[in-house]
Formats: structure tokens, sequence, C-alpha cells
DNA sequence: AGCATAATCGATACTTAGTATCATTTGATG
DNA sequence: CATCAAATGATACTAAGTATCGATTATGCT
């Protein structure tokens, strides 16, 4: 997994500054095993203000250290970026996210390029379920119908 | 394409009334070629209020008469929903949006069920473009990263 | 070490997208 | 055509995030 320091490198390397407030939410991020909300981050950084915490978001999700997903309501989530492309699995009813990888699909949906007059400029994949853990606690999988 | 008649039934059938100001949506609805944002529909709908737009919206989307998609940012867009399960293909330019289909992806994700001890209940993807009628008004396409 | 200054900060006000409340209206049914 | 739950519009609110701005601070320079 990430480190805060691999985090605040990456900010460096990008020519940006190397800050209290983001030293502190490096710490933060880097704990957080599953996804989080960026209310959460506020709640867990007392003393950095709510406009540096989004802020810095934006930063890291720019920089690629984090990625923004959604829940099938669109509520958003965000959690660590892995290593290369790579897609989530999510939670929709936790929250909790893990990655899979699926370079079959890749290909395929590089296929679409030409299809129209479009160029292909990027892709969402997120599959969403009921997580093991949710399970066991009795929670009821029910299907939901998105696109 | 879907007509306001056709909407209207379907509400019916759902058990909800049929009501003025839902066959004033119905109509706005269909006028719409490509997708459109919640506020332009509450623009296009004088009279009636923004709680209700949201309500029917709300409604519609349940009733997969309408599909709720984002922009590579998040922003949120509708569209009129297609026969059977698909996919969109969506401007992050202009916010126009085609479908897709590929039957091959679906089983892969099926595949997936069996991973871990999750249980899988939906998947959401979106392929963004820049499209050809934004190409010719020389709009430059950039790569977004997604996931 | 001291300084200049652009980057960053926190506070705050604002925006966008949508939900909750509630008194009033309305459409389906008998 | 009376009933009454469903639906409505006005309004206030929430969630997620952005814009503004005066104060602070990190970094490069000497």
């Amino acid at each position: 997994m990430l480190s805060p320091d691999e985090i605040l490198a990456v900010i460096e390397d990008g020519g940006f500054r190397s800050t209290a407030s983001r030293r502190r939410l490096a710490d933060v991020l880097t704990s957080h095993e599953e996804g989080f909300t960026a209310e959460e981050l506020v709640a867990e950084t007392p003393g950095v203000g709510r406009a540096t915490v989004y802020r810095t978001i934006r930063l890291l999700v720019e920089q690629e250290l984090l990625c923004k997903l959604s829940l099938p309501d669109g509520t958003p989530r965000y959690t660590l970026a892995q290593r290369g492309h790579h897609h989530h699995v999510v939670c929709q009813n936790c929250g909790s996210v893990r990655e899979f990888r699926q370079s079959a699909m890749e290909r395929m949906l590089k296929e679409l390029e030409s299809s129209d007059g479009d160029v292909v400029t990027g892709h969402r994949i997120e599959v969403f379920v009921v997580c093991a853990e949710c399970l066991v606690r009795g929670v009821v999988p029910t299907n939901v119908h998105q696109h």
C-alpha cells in the first residue's frame, strides 16, 4: 500500500509544497483500509479547514493517488489508488472497496474506439456487491438497476 | 424512442396517478434527443415545482424509464432509457449520450460473481468520448483518468 | 540566517443537486 | 359527486463541493 512519504513525494514531484496540512492528511489517508468520504477526512483532521481537505483531495485525484467513485445512488467515496489501471468492486451497503483488473475487458472497450466518429477518452467501471462481511451480518442483497 | 403516452402508461401500471405535472414532464422529456440535467427540466416546465420535477425523475428512474449517469467529474445527467440492458457513451464535452451493448462484457462481469464471498448486485459502465460533433467544432480530446 | 513572494491556508459565503416537511389541491374510486 | 390518499408547490434544509479573500508559510535567493 501507499505510505504517507510516498504521497508527499508525489506532491513534491508535482511541484507542490509539502505543508503541515498535507502531511496530516497523508497520515490519515493511509490509515484507511477501505473507502471513505470527504467529510470523514474533515472530521479526522481537526484544525485542517474543510476547503483544504477538499483542495487536497482534488490534488491527489489529479495526481492519481486517490480514486473517486460512487455508490449506486451516486454518493461519492474515495479510495487510495492501486498501481496500474484497475476497477472497483464497491459494497453498496458499507461502502468498502476492493479492486479488480480484467484486461480482456479493457481490450473490448478499446474496440469501441472506431465505432463512431467519436474519440474515446476514458471509461468508468464499477461493480456493486454486498460484501461477505455485510452478508454475515444479515444484509440481504437486492439487485440495483444500473447501466 | 419512448412516447409521452408510453411513459404515462408505465406510471399508471405502476399504480401511480396520471397528473398534469407528470404529463407536462413526459412531454418535455421525450423532446430530448440527448442527455439532460434535472435543472434543465425544471427550467423547461415552468409552473411545475422543483420538488415535483425531482420526485418525478426519481419515480422514472425507479421505473427504469430514465437512466441516471454522470460525467467524468461526477456531475449528473439523465437520459431516456433504451430497451434492455445497455451502457452509455457520454461526450465529456457536450454531455450527449449514446448507448452500446456488449454481451461479452456482461458475461465477463458475471464471472466475477464467485471471485470472493461477495454477491454481485449490479454494475455501472460508462465510456467517455469527445463526440464527432464536438470534434468538428475544434474540441481537443484529452484523456480522463477514470477507473 | 534573513527576506521576498508565490503557494497555501482557514473562514466563510456560495453553488449545485437533491430531500424533507407540510398545508393545500387533485385524481381515482365507489 | 363525495371521499380521501396521493400528489403538489413552497419552502427550508442537507450534502458535496467551489470561490473569495485576507492572513500565513514554504521555498529559493542572497
